[in-house]
DNA sequence: GTGCTTGCAAACGCTTTGCAAGAGT
DNA sequence: ACTCTTGCAAAGCGTTTGCAAGCAC
């Protein structure tokens, strides 16, 4: 049930070079980081890491920004800022209250809130059964 | 300076497709929706009048969901609840407080806030050159 | 005619994956 | 041995784009 990992220095080199930052990475700077220490290692080898640390909940993603998706080492939810010109990922830690900030400098533009949960109908259905189907690339049909 | 534009039939079928429902379509979505009346359309023209309705701020992007982008013909910024099964994105207009709530049966699984805008060091630089070279794809690297 | 727009198909870029070889226990 | 993991390269898939033809004014 519990799958065993084997803990190889590549994963351990993702993982530590997530950690290192706070600028919320993506793939891309994450391979060149960790290619700095282990020069061979392949992109597929992080894609794979990341995926892994994911599902152990190591890491999780901040989002898709520029197309490249974008993670976190630091896994308790907070809020984030994004720069719409640049690309860079700030976390807010003491979330201010008003739209107008200007948070270390900061000028907020707009603001989103997102939920992520379970909708009535996948609530109804069986957990198992749809949660697998509704992950499924195809397969999903937000309708 | 202002572009004129034709307001082709098929522009004019995107948008009306993206207002007709409140989902939160998929490119995919759309051309489906907007093929039933245009049988002839092709993808690149979805793409292509998405991408101006955007610019002309008659539609914006609500996110990416399963590697689809999601579109909205609501532009006023509002937050959003996204099943994380099925990928169904709701509108959520009167924001509850508690991070438990259970709206209209949706289970709320975690809460992101994300602030869009401008970052210290892009404020800082000179606005039209550096929000150019911001936007390009490969020029910016999120330091 | 001039400039915006379209359909088509090819190209792009990020991500995933099949496979045979390698590592860890 | 057994299983997990890697590097490589190819494939996948959403999205963008070059181009010649079409349309609107």
């Amino acid at each position: 049930m519990h799958k065993t990992h084997n803990n190889s220095k590549q994963r351990k080199a993702v993982l530590e070079a997530i950690r290192s930052t706070d600028t919320h990475p993506s793939v891309r700077w994450i391979h060149e980081q960790v290619k700095t220490k282990l020069p061979g290692i392949s992109l597929g080898t992080i894609y794979r890491n990341i995926k892994v640390c994911r599902e152990e909940g190591s890491v999780v993603s901040v989002g898709v920004v520029n197309n490249e998706e974008r993670f976190d080492g630091i896994v308790e939810p907070h809020p984030h800022a994004v720069c719409t010109k640049c690309g860079r990922i700030i976390d807010i830690d003491d979330l201010p209250e008003a739209e107008n900030i200007h948070l270390s400098g900061f000028t907020v533009d707009k603001r989103r809130t997102v939920f992520y949960g379970t909708c009535v109908q996948c609530c109804r259905a069986g957990k198992n059964l749809l949660a697998q189907f509704g992950r499924l690339r195809k397969g999903f049909s937000h309708n």
